[in-house]
DNA sequence: GGGCGGCGTTGATCCGTATCAATCGGCCCG
DNA sequence: CGGGCCGATTGATACGGATCAACGCCGCCC
């Protein structure tokens, strides 16, 4: 579709949905047309999270579907004893929702402040029956959503834990800040998540990941200020240690 | 599309393509339309792969789709020091190929004897973009091997040797034979994966799959003839071991 | 028939990570 | 200012699964 329909639709007073969520070209509102988005905004909301607001529960059903604007949305799994595995991260301007599915298979939980455009499924799911567009955007989304989670299932089976904690810190990388993780140079982040959602993440204790973490400061491979701010001086050999 | 059409294609002497991929409706034959059909099965091999055979390796360029028919296909990932994870399970119907990109992110390699329906990846690609019912097809399949593999991660990263071998079987059961998982009684099936291959699943070693196998027969929970063939007297316990 | 190789089981030991416990620092609130 | 809470670190110990090693079973081929 065109670029400069789609920016009259916003200079018309239409509320600023598509602005974010095609920024870096993920968002579903890429795929609309003119008269959708126009729909869309007028039954889309933009909201806030503070960490830890729980989205939607797992086994709960869903009505909304989002687009992550901001921040960090985590996906965790619960066992009946309580073990917790995250099973992935959604960061902007990542597509959040299940379609066809009318209850969510694990429960999407804000990590950090999170800024969100939410809109009705019902809605959503009228457009992708009308617009193959949108739904291949669904299909490439979900396509690079499985890609990571075969990647993450090589490092949850078969690495060891101080190889998982790199493992983890390169992602992070890569994913809040893709075009510095790319040239050379030291890299700086700050960590979206806690030593418990961590290690949640990597399926480790909170004092592994710790005592991971201050091994890695000792060898030199990264710095940490205020327990979440990360410098990571030489980006390939924080990838030796992650087996990259 | 309707029924009657293509049950004309294949009676009018086209290639049995399609009477065995949308058998349980999730090959992607059910998308097509009856052109599509034709082209589709004038340019479609039937071949069987005997165990081990290697379909497409890791970063290599894919050139075929295809549709399993019968048998068990694993998707493997390889660190450079040559340890290994499973990364997922392709049963009759499911579809094998990643559309939107050249190259493999896994290997693909027969666990079993394996019949296979290959088509290129070209005419597929094609079809893809003509084809709005093809694309939600893929889309379909696509999300249910997201959900598969997001079970999975919480088996890897939480769960206990005893749990991951317990659901291990649980998986095979469901998956080899869905309508006897559904009811009542004693299930019976034949394990498609050597010891190695579900070590290298549950990322674990043979040794411990071993024992927790073994754990499990002495317990009654299971029944070992010839190492491969299992029988599960109460499907019930089984879960429990497996935390489900 | 006998040897051999692949697959699986079982035993002894080791090591990495979990567990339990204590302490620290920052922050909020009384 | 002091107390209490939460997140993180660090230390001591326990334990589950990996590792190393030996052996059994079975089919295959010389």
């Amino acid at each position: 579709m065109d670029k400069k329909v789609r920016e009259d639709v916003h200079t018309t007073g239409v509320p600023t949905l598509c602005q974010a969520c095609d920024a870096r070209h993920r968002g579903v509102c890429g795929a609309l047309n003119t008269n959708q988005l126009v729909t869309l905004s007028k039954h889309s909301v933009r909201r806030k999270l503070d960490p830890g607001t729980e989205l939607v529960g797992e086994e709960q059903d869903v009505s909304q579907y989002s687009n992550v604007i901001g921040g960090v949305v985590k996906l965790t799994k619960m066992l009946s004893d309580g073990r917790q595995q995250i099973v992935g991260l959604q960061f902007a301007p990542d597509f959040l929702g299940r379609p066809f599915s009318r209850s969510s298979r694990f429960s999407a939980e804000a990590a950090t402040d999170v800024e969100l455009c939410s809109f009705s499924k019902g809605l959503i799911d009228r457009m992708i029956d009308e617009s193959p567009d949108l739904e291949h955007k669904l299909l490439e989304q979900t396509l690079k959503e499985l890609d990571e989670a075969r990647d993450w299932m090589l490092t949850l089976g078969r690495k060891t834990a101080a190889e998982k904690v790199a493992s983890f810190l390169h992602l992070i990388a890569v994913n809040v800040d893709p075009e510095a993780s790319e040239s050379e140079g030291p890299i700086t982040f700050d960590l979206p998540l806690t030593r418990a959602d961590i290690a949640d993440f990597l399926g480790l204790t909170i004092e592994t990941v710790s005592r991971q973490l201050t091994k890695l400061r000792k060898d030199g491979v990264i710095h940490i200020e205020n327990n979440r701010h990360i410098t990571v001086p030489d980006i390939e050999r924080l990838n030796d240690r992650a087996s990259l």
